[in-house]
DNA sequence: AAACAGGCCTAAA
DNA sequence: TTTAGGCCTGTT
């Protein structure tokens, strides 16, 4: 029985920290970061590895390259990597064996075919309070309009926005080309507090158009604590949607999408146009999410992906 | 030009 | 309780 364990460990690249994590499995960097979940991150072009993204993410910029079954981590350390990281991209979770928890639940053939085709996602763990608001501007929105208006958020809040980029020169090969011309691109997302005090009408100025009175509701409901949200952690997935139903202009499915991707519940299943589609095309009508168990949202992302991003290609 | 983009709100049956 | 319009803005 061979157990292997994959090695984790420092080097340098020039003057930049950088991790390798070798022989990790059903991880693949570009569906990960294409996929849809986050809206931060962009492809280094100019890369010296088959695949590299690098984006802003828990108030840091960060590459992440991949060869093969290794991960080349930059602008970061081990140390940081297993307090950090590790949980961010999901690499302390076995697909494998959720992969088998799904395909234990469900024989659907298609199912079964798109888990084939966008294996190797990953369900980031990202902060939850962006991904509340990413997923609000989300809405009747394309991901290129939905990625430009967030770093002009974040440009807006940051006082420090020129400095940024100086900063980080130093990781120049490890920057998306897109970021260098993306105002915003290098700033942390904004607290509750700060989105708060730039008000609504400020965002109507940033063009969030009518999103911007939910942006503003969510903004007042998280920093007077009428929303607690470290409470979405523990409480079970349904009512953690109620609560965030709450906030006007948050529905089912940018609720459930903040849990998914902000709060860990991997079992939150959101419907979108997408996912309705394949619901009706390949799924009977007695369907419901809670037959995919604890790992529904996983699957969702596999069918999503499935649907959206391989559509006239072969299945 | 008109329709559409990873929804949700509101008004009307 | 369910269903159709309308919505900011930008792109095709």
């Amino acid at each position: 029985m061979v157990c292997e364990k994959n090695s984790v460990v420092d080097f340098k690249s020039g003057n930049i920290c950088a991790v390798k994590i070798e022989n990790t499995e059903l991880f693949d960097v570009r569906k990960t970061f294409d996929c849809g979940q986050c809206f931060r991150f962009d492809e280094v072009c100019d890369s010296i590895h088959e695949v590299e993204y690098a984006g802003l993410a828990l108030g840091k910029y960060i590459s992440i390259a991949q060869d093969g079954n290794n991960i080349i981590l930059y602008n970061t350390t081990v140390r940081e990597y297993e307090k950090v990281w590790k949980k961010y991209l999901c690499l302390d979770m076995d697909y494998k064996k959720i992969n088998n928890n799904i395909l234990s639940l469900s024989d659907n053939k298609n199912l079964l075919s798109a888990m084939e085709k966008a294996s190797g996602i990953r369900i980031l763990g990202q902060d939850g309070w962006e991904c509340l608001c990413s997923f609000i501007v989300s809405q009747n929105n394309n991901i290129p309009r939905i990625k430009k208006l967030i770093a002009s958020l974040c440009s807006e809040c940051d006082s420090d926005r020129e400095d940024r980029f100086r900063l980080l020169e130093f990781m120049d090969g490890h920057i998306s080309e897109v970021h260098k011309t993306l105002p915003g691109a290098f700033s942390p997302f904004p607290s509750p507090e700060h989105v708060r005090r730039l008000g609504q009408n400020r965002l109507s100025e940033l063009k969030f158009g009518f999103r911007s009175k939910y942006i503003d509701c969510a903004a007042d409901f998280v920093s007077t604590g009428k929303i607690n949200l470290n409470d979405l952690y523990s409480k079970k997935t349904l009512d953690c949607m109620n609560t965030l139903c709450e906030i006007k202009g948050v529905g089912p499915k940018v609720a459930l999408c903040t849990l998914l991707f902000g709060f860990g519940h991997l079992d939150a299943f959101p419907v979108d146009v997408w996912i309705k589609r394949v619901l009706e095309k390949y799924f009977d009508k007695s369907f419901s999410s809670d037959m995919l168990g604890d790992y529904a949202g996983v699957a969702q992302q596999y069918l999503f992906y499935y649907e959206r991003y391989l559509d006239g290609e072969e299945k």
